[in-house]
DNA sequence: TCCTAAATAATAATTATTCTTATTTATATC
DNA sequence: GATATAAATAAGAATAATTATTATTTAGGA
């Protein structure tokens, strides 16, 4: 709930409107599951029945744009968005269910030097774990 | 060529017949970028103009399954794909030109006792460094 | 050389996502 | 509170990557 009301906040600083739809769908990424945008859909209609899908979507890039959603792409072609967590930090994921166990470090940190002798300018990295959460496994 | 030999025993062992179609598709997967079914097809109908992209991805299925090559997707919707490199590890892609740097660490390696202790079952795992290569930046 | 299962080309279908357009609405201003 | 207007929306069409279907061709063993 708390971070709905920033959401909001955030989204009329930055110029948009606040409407029924956002609201609906900024409640239906609360969950800790990583959900696609039609999965998000579903959620929102059983509340707000013509809701169209192209608005979930559109409204996903928004929120994306503004940080405060994550997208990720596990192995099928579809998108999952789930809450960025406000620091920088990577996740398990569950392969059965979609949650997501937060990691209290960062890779990156732990071999930066190793990789400054190479002649490459990171810009950005990628660090995700598969498996079973413990209800699935 | 060594490695276009060695695909040529893997297929053959696993059943799979050697067509004229396979062999310019591993001469085309030949080549440090990680290329796009799409790319590799251009590749292929340049020297075997009837090849239907169809072919090409039925292809990079078998490849996949077999091991010999690995598919990575980046940020656009298309998936990439590249000759498997025999161990296990981990890349620095270019964002510009798609070529890639193999690393010589796994991170794993380095935080495998960090999650341990977290009730999650470890499967697999994605590590991906991007950025711009020494020609790009 | 011939047979047969596997592979192919061509095309249609599917899936996720994005675009177009006419209509509706949130909100700033009166 | 009424109203003007730019932004947001719904509906449906379009796109892009990938996969399925089917009739035809072919690699490789008998």
């Amino acid at each position: 709930m708390k971070k709905q009301n920033n959401c909001i906040d955030i989204l009329k600083k930055a110029g948009y409107k606040i409407t029924p739809q956002r609201l609906e769908l900024l409640k239906a990424l609360s969950g800790e599951k990583m959900q696609t945008a039609e999965e998000l859909h579903k959620i929102v209609i059983s509340n707000q029945p013509n809701v169209s899908l192209d608005t979930i979507y559109r409204n996903l890039h928004i929120l994306q744009q503004l940080n405060i959603i994550t997208e990720t792409k596990l192995g099928d072609s579809k998108s999952r968005f789930k809450f960025s967590s406000n620091e920088h930090n990577h996740h398990m994921v569950c392969i059965k269910c979609g949650c997501s166990v937060e990691l209290d470090f960062c890779p990156m940190e732990l071999i930066k030097d190793k990789i400054n002798n190479k002649k490459f300018k990171v810009t950005d990295h990628n660090f995700e774990i598969f498996g079973y959460c413990s209800n699935c496994s």
